[in-house]
DNA sequence: TAAAACAAATAAATCGTTTTAGCATAATTA
DNA sequence: TAATTATGCTAAAACGATTTATTTGTTTTA
């Protein structure tokens, strides 16, 4: 367990400064005017030893950990994890480390992870706030942070957030399933005020009067545990034999609901027609397939870093605060299509 | 933007020394004989003013950091993504933070990870190593760090490791499909040297050549890209057209060969009967629903956590390693079983 | 030729903790 | 009563970097 070199080892070993080895390591030698020489011995000899500057230390000093904390809904969601990967590669690719955690949509434990990405002194954070965490988002943004949300915002908190046209999504969603002549037309959703989960509710509404229909929304509580989501849902189902067509609000009620459908041995489309929320290979695989609702989660990532990587490198760039909205693309495949009997 | 308070400013406001006030914080107090009134005035003050303690002047001074490095193959496949979730869990209980970062098995980007890892001082690896790693891993344990391996282990590197019994989940699944009157049975993998994937290999020749049956292998390069997966896979399913039964060595290839076999319009188990390895919603949902070799993915995060926090715990602990081995649980789902002709 | 400017490098302060070693004063022992 | 031991607290060093301010010669300038 040999111990870690030091820039005073460095310093030492070479009978220069420590102050000298500094400049010189971070490319400050031509400014300091540092002879060539002298940049060039060391810049050998630290290349020899395999010497790296303790991290810690730097932070310590300079206030900069090159850390970016991740806060997702649940990062073994398809969804997140297929996002968290993304902005894992171009982080790293920006010389960032990335924290994540898991929120649970859970505002206390969300207060909690805050608290401790700010004691690791992150630089810069990425979040799918859960409802109630306004206080805690604006104080960091108070405080100089660079926030960016993502898949939803706080109404009331003036930052930075990618999302989803989610209103326009699922008002054209429902307008489809409405166009193939489904009439008894349900939205199953997470109970939730989070603005992704309103516009969604808002934007099958609005397909849904629009046409005169009635409007039938089932709220389940969030939950990790599916056991939990299936039971409201197989309620639901079996208290409204009359139902037509189901919109899932996310992929999990959406594949919850297709278990409960095999269970209860329904077929889409001819016993109830189907969409979800997002897009993945449960949706694309099923028999007959899922249509769905498809984010471009790699359109999201690419917005999600490249607005925090410009606020990390230019403070000034905090002042405007941008919301990008992205289209969704509606994969109409079988599930949602009106049987041609 | 406020400045954050230091423990000096808590010693100048309560005229107390500095010392005093870390020797309360890190509950000392008893051991340093300090009086009951002041520790009480100090922690009535500290919760007032909610000072909290900067992890990286603490991390610096202490040398460690409070944080698990996690290496996976891809944070985006399901299986890594649960045990992720599983494993974060569990150490925020118990005061850890994670860094992750998928390596794609790629060996240099790998090292390069590690290295990151290292210079932010966490305290602990968690690693589903790719192959050619284990110099680096042996310097990582002669370095002292505790390292625990999971989903496959480095044969020469004696460290503590937790994975399936992956030998006898093939050969199980593969005498399933023989009892099941299959014949012409494939094995299609990853290329790949790393443990879990030769014993998959070993279990499924070890049950083909115990039959006198023919060994079927098809080994394909590792890819993130689906499309570099799903074309030799194509042109092996058309290549082999008395082919009776597949297993996939992998979740992923698994699902790729489901993408195929519906664009080839191949139905299990009628044209073709089908084994994964892995469980997830995609083989549960599948229409037929496709028989899985389910790992105990809870069971392993769990593991992996506690045998990494004995060893942070207990330095001693390093010296016996550990190996865990688990069963896996083969779900036998009518995709592999044979028509009732 | 004295003053100013420059070149090349460094000493010391700093970031915010923990930890070692030590200092008064009061109480106990012999 | 002098020596010892407790008690309660603190000064200063250390962790390993960055940064500010300074030093010491050497050239230019006027």
């Amino acid at each position: 367990m040999k111990k870690k070199l030091s820039i005073v080892d460095i310093a030492n070993a070479l009978n220069v400064s420590k102050t000298t080895i500094s400049f010189i390591l971070n490319g400050r030698a031509q400014e300091k005017r540092i002879s060539g020489d002298l940049v060039k011995k060391v810049m050998e000899y630290v290349a020899e030893v395999g010497y790296k500057a303790n991290s810690l230390a730097k932070s310590l000093r300079t206030g900069k950990s090159n850390t970016i904390g991740l806060m997702v809904e649940d990062i073994s969601n398809p969804f997140f994890a297929s996002i968290a990967r993304l902005i894992e590669d171009r982080a790293y690719k920006n010389g960032y480390k990335i924290i994540y955690c898991s929120t649970d949509n859970d505002t206390q434990k969300t207060r909690d992870l805050i608290s401790m990405f700010r004691e690791r002194h992150v630089d810069g954070y990425i979040i799918a706030p859960p409802e109630g965490i306004e206080e805690d988002i604006e104080s960091l943004i108070n405080d100089g942070m660079p926030v960016v949300l993502f898949d939803r915002h706080l109404p009331n908190v003036a930052t930075d957030f990618i999302e989803v046209d989610n209103l326009f999504s699922t008002y054209n969603a429902t307008r489809h399933l409405i166009d193939q002549g489904f009439r008894n037309i349900a939205l199953v959703t997470f109970a939730s005020q989070q603005t992704q989960m309103l516009d969604r509710v808002r934007g099958y509404q609005d397909a849904i009067t629009s046409k005169g229909l009635k409007a039938i929304i089932k709220e389940i509580a969030f939950h990790q545990d599916e056991e939990l989501i299936m039971n409201p849902l197989r309620d639901f189902m079996k208290g409204n034999p009359d139902l037509d067509a189901i919109l899932f609000g996310t992929n999990h009620i959406g594949t919850c609901g297709l278990k409960v459908m095999k269970e209860l041995d329904k077929k889409a489309p001819t016993d109830l027609a189907i969409i979800s929320f997002d897009d993945y290979d449960v949706f694309k695989l099923h028999s007959p397939p899922i249509t769905a609702i498809a984010q471009p989660v790699e359109e999201i990532a690419d917005y999600v870093i490249n607005v925090l990587l410009d606020k990390l490198n230019d403070r000034s760039a905090s002042l405007r605060s941008r919301s990008v909205i992205l289209r969704t693309d509606l994969k109409i495949r079988s599930s949602s299509l009106k049987s041609s009997v």
